[in-house]
DNA sequence: TAGTGGTCTAGACCACCGT
DNA sequence: CGGTGGTCTAGACCACTAA
């Protein structure tokens, strides 16, 4: 994993063993007093490796008490946050596969630079996919990327992961994305890309990426066969 | 809003300025130099305020050049998170309504009590509402409450807000949850408490909902209608 | 009361961005 | 190069929990 940042080495060591089943749900974690001295480090690091495994739920902080290990095993299917669909079929199996229909260029239009928030005569590369899951085409993936700061892209690329492309080759930061999930009817373009049986709605969710540098470049709308479709969440209560 | 912890003032103070629009979306904020002097604090105490700002989509840190912010428009209907029915409400305005349906006490059979982790003989709340927006009842919420952490529940409670009965009143602290969303076939239960029309499929979010200290108190099982649906979310990748 | 996590400080060094 | 954010330290004091 990392090797350079101090805390991101213990938060990895920590989730390590808490999967590994060192940490037993509703075990304390040794505090953060002695963590500091076994990882010869000070406090306020493995506050930081602490806060990460609190945020990504596998923690709970309590206050004069300790760091309370949670439940792991409630969720199975995680598809939440930002993960490609490269990196879901690599954690979870084989039985995936991607067809590309599309892979071209276009200048946008006006309804695509308003969601896209770019000026005129911006080029756009539209891409087509969908996601074959045992047997079945359950997903949709339409992006939607600015063509001026992803110069190139092939139905290989496209066939592989567009996200490994533009972090590993670009050397582009992906960095966060606002979400939105709604339920809408078939269109003709599902029936024409999806198994959609007797389905007559698919459950949408459109993202808006951006870059590490807050540049948004890539708006997506992925299209679920309902009966497929899962999504998990790890919410804490803001005050 | 909270006047102890000096970074969460500083978090507030910098949010009403966002949303105020005095600082528009592109601009960068005052370097954390700069910050820790106009706020009379060290650079730590404005790292914490600038790092909830990002965590809740307000700003991008980069290395480098500086806290840029973001878009605040994007989207209009806030349904993620660890939100009650009632804040929403309050929230969004006027035109919502509960009808409760049941409040009563019962041992948990053992589906409920692998779902809320319990002993035999505990006993559980089972509460169902339906929710009415503009004269439509779109959502159904079925409850399930341990009864040795809530005591007493009332019909009046139910209509006005469990949350804040459970946090004002009892002086428990909710916390976070863990959620799914999945689609499923309309029950009979849902034709007879919602308003369904022609749908035969509802959007289910089932939460496990935990207090401070890190125990699970609630589960619930909020059914949807479709049409009626809308989820947001803002996810920052992992690496 | 002893031990826990929560906040805050003042300073250091580093990696990155722009000029 | 100067300015930015990112990491890390060693210490202080506080609020809370449990024995």
């Amino acid at each position: 994993m990392n090797m350079k940042n101090k805390y991101l080495v213990i938060y990895n060591d920590l989730v390590q063993m808490i999967q590994q089943g060192e940490f037993m749900a509703g075990d304390t974690l040794p505090s953060e007093h002695d963590l500091s001295q076994q990882f010869s480090t000070s406090r306020e690091t493995i506050r930081k490796s602490l806060n990460l495994l609190s945020q990504n739920g596998y923690i709970q902080k309590v206050r004069g008490k300790g760091s309370v290990v949670l439940d792991q095993n409630k969720f199975e299917f995680p598809v939440s946050g930002l993960t490609s669909f490269k990196e879901l079929s690599d954690q979870l199996g084989q039985n995936f596969k991607t067809h590309v229909h599309e892979v071209f260029v276009e200048t946008a239009d006006n309804r695509l630079r308003s969601r896209l928030n770019c000026e005129r005569n911006v080029k756009i590369w539209k891409v087509s996919r969908s996601r074959e899951i045992n047997g079945e085409r359950v997903i949709l993936d339409k992006d939607y990327i600015r063509e001026d700061i992803v110069p190139n892209l092939t139905k290989s690329i496209a066939e592989a992961s567009i996200y490994e492309y533009i972090e590993n080759e670009l050397g582009l930061d992906i960095s966060f994305a606002k979400k939105e999930i709604v339920v809408e009817q078939v269109t003709e373009e599902d029936q024409k890309y999806l198994d959609v049986e007797e389905h007559s709605q698919v459950v949408v969710i459109r993202s808006y990426v951006y870059l590490a540098d807050a540049t948004l470049f890539q708006f997506t709308e992925s299209r679920h066969r309902p009966d497929k479709f899962q999504f998990v969440d790890f919410a804490r209560r803001t005050k």
